[in-house]
RNA sequence: GAGCCUGUAGCACAGUGGAUAGGGCAACGGCCUUCUAAGCCGUAGGUCGGGGGUUCGAAUCCCUCCAGGCUCGCCA
């Protein structure tokens, strides 16, 4: 249980309704507006008509029924209907300082997911093309889940399901063969393949027969034809050297990259299994299980010659990752625009009678679009996760030299800073709304922006660099003299938050939103400002000092911790 | 046409039943001889898309209309 949830039940165990139950109670709390009211509100507003008196007199009620010693309360006031609590600060500083500093990056970990796991399938690339900006919500959502989920005890797997299927290859093949050779793809990489992919296009307009070329190579490439296998693995292999560059300095990570082409051969047993459910029907020509019942349309496994389809595939997976990993839950991080597809996916497992139907998960997100429109390879308007991420570490570098020229290792600096505000960029926002990128905003390091985030840890690591203390110096429990130093309303809202931690994380695990999380750290950042502002730390007098500075060693450690959660880096200096 | 999503300050967003709707950017005015000014404080800015309903109480739930986005059988 963490804190927040035993100062629920503790309230709870003290209040006393006829008919309502302690969970109702403990349910019914909720944040004051304003936080010198208290920590916790309990509006009586609904238990009126039970108790058939007013919401007033029932708070008043309340409060003097309460016979708590108020060593855990500064007070509980009933005020227009409202009860509020408001935690002593001693009583709490000393319990939440003590497991922060105790337990350090550990604090917030949990067990809950012991023995569970989780697929989460991001990312998710095509062979053969660059990453652009579409493609870092997903995989900066993915990544940060699958780090949250670790540290709640689950196991998870990285999936990127790549996109390593289709006649797209069999062009690129007829292309390289054509116009390609082994020195500019190994020199140029992707872009390399780009280019000849983009010269198939504009050639094919004029000469159809370089389309029946394609189909023909594609279908060796699916017969096994050894030229045809090495060069496919070859423009694979370049793709994923190119691509796991970004991973890298995105932080993310992948268990498997079992994509499209690797459930190739394990389609059949699927649709035979559908086939004997008498789930699928013939319909022109092509092979599917009709969901008109369940008013969507028809689902789509063979197409009327023969090949199979994209659904197809991702049954095939959903079973393949069932049978192989017996996840808890299997989580797909796809943009909205599959919202659908998704939806028949899962029906279609349900019907299959697969009881796991209901740990399918889609988490949608908005898509991202530039100010000119929609990005389009074809017509030139794309921009390259990686561009991005180099001007943003470009631009911190300039920033530095102007505000801390004597910084030493500043590229290396710069790198955690630009890339940081990147992610966090992607993370901020609620992830359905849509993005129209814009490098004005996303190269913004002022205000909730990540560099305000590692700027504030930088401040507080700062501190506690200059004090030159080792880490008994931050035992606890603190003397009431000590204390008295966070007896402020800049400590207290500090404190309050640190505290929330635990509960954050679950309910970016229940709502599968990593902004929550990121808004939370700003919150933090913020509040650790207010304090350091108005409260000396390390001048402060002496019985206050150590208080403050313990407070000030734990905001780091949530902020570091929260920022590698989200995949960013925390830099000690900038 | 149908289904889903979105609509909150000039801009981009938090807030899904509770007290006076909040932070950021931009604007304006302050704060560096003391712990990093990528910071802090203040001012200004709102018919929460419109209308109706439910409720003691609605940005939040229901209905309806409007605007934008996505999707709707052989792409993924």
């Amino acid at each position: 249980m963490s804190i927040v949830e035993e100062k629920k039940a503790y309230i709870s165990s003290l209040i006393k309704i006829d008919n309502v139950s302690n969970i109702e109670i403990q349910e019914s709390l909720i944040p004051p507006p304003d936080p010198e009211l208290g920590d916790f509100a309990l509006p009586c507003f609904k238990f009126a008509k039970l108790l058939k008196t007013s919401p007033v007199k029932i708070a008043e009620n309340i409060v003097s029924s309460i016979t708590d010693d108020h060593t855990m309360f500064d007070k509980i006031v009933a005020i227009n209907g409202y009860v509020n609590f408001k935690f002593n600060i001693r009583a709490s500083a000393n319990r939440v300082l003590s497991e922060i500093v105790t337990q350090k990056s550990t604090y917030a970990n949990s067990s809950e997911g012991m023995g569970r796991t989780i697929c989460i399938d991001y990312s998710s690339i095509n062979i053969a093309k660059l990453m652009h900006i579409g493609h870092l919500s997903t995989t900066v959502i993915g990544g940060a889940l699958y780090r949250i989920y670790k540290k709640l005890g689950y196991n998870p797997i990285g999936i990127n399901h790549l996109g390593d299927w289709g006649t797209q290859f069999g062009k690129l093949i007829v292309a390289f063969k054509l116009w390609g050779n082994i020195e500019k793809l190994t020199n140029d990489g992707v872009s390399a393949l780009t280019e000849i992919y983009v010269k198939f296009h504009a050639e094919s307009e004029t000469k159809p027969e370089l389309l029946d070329m394609a189909r023909a190579a594609f279908k060796r490439l699916e017969d096994g034809d050894p030229e045809s296998v090495q060069l496919f693995e070859l423009f694979k292999k370049i793709t994923l050297d190119e691509v796991n560059k970004v991973y890298d300095r995105l932080h993310v990570h992948f268990d498997s990259y079992n994509g499209e082409a690797f459930y190739n051969d394990k389609m059949d047993v699927v649709i035979n299994e559908l086939d004997s459910l008498n789930l699928t029907e013939i319909s022109d020509g092509a092979k599917i299980v009709d969901l008109s019942k369940y008013d969507m349309p028809p689902c789509l496994l063979v197409r009327s010659d023969g090949a199979t389809l994209y659904a197809t595939r991702d049954l095939a997976a959903a079973y393949y990752r069932k049978r192989t990993y017996d996840f808890y839950k299997c989580i797909y991080v796809v943009a909205y625009q599959q919202n659908l597809h998704f939806k028949q996916l899962f029906k279609v497992l349900e019907l299959a009678g697969k009881t796991w139907a209901k740990d399918m998960i889609h988490v949608p997100f908005g898509m991202v679009s530039l100010e000119e429109g929609a990005m389009s390879t074809r017509r030139g308007n794309v921009i390259l996760l990686m561009d991005v991420l180099s001007k943003a570490v470009e631009k911190s570098a300039e920033i530095m030299t102007v505000k801390n020229p004597a910084l030493k290792d500043k590229m290396e600096i710069a790198e955690k800073i630009g890339v940081g505000a990147i992610t966090f960029f992607a993370l901020n926002n609620n992830r359905i709304k849509d993005i129209v990128f814009s490098y004005d905003k996303a190269l913004s390091f002022d205000g909730e922006t990540g560099p305000y985030i590692q700027y504030t840890n930088v401040r507080a690591l700062s501190i506690l660099r200059n004090l030159g203390v080792s880490d008994d110096y931050f035992s606890i429990p603190f003397t009431d003299d000590e204390l008295a130093g966070l007896d402020n309303k800049e400590s207290a809202i500090l404190l309050s938050l640190l505290e929330k931690m635990p509960d954050i994380l679950t309910q970016v695990i229940e709502k599968f939103e990593p902004s929550i999380l990121s808004r939370y750290i700003i919150d933090v950042a913020k509040a650790f400002n207010r304090f350091y502002l108005e409260n000396r730390i390390m001048n402060a007098e002496t019985n206050y000092r150590r208080a403050r500075a313990t407070l000030t060693y734990a905001t780091h450690i949530i902020l570091e911790e929260g920022l590698r959660l989200l995949g960013i880096d925390a830099p000690t200096e900038m």
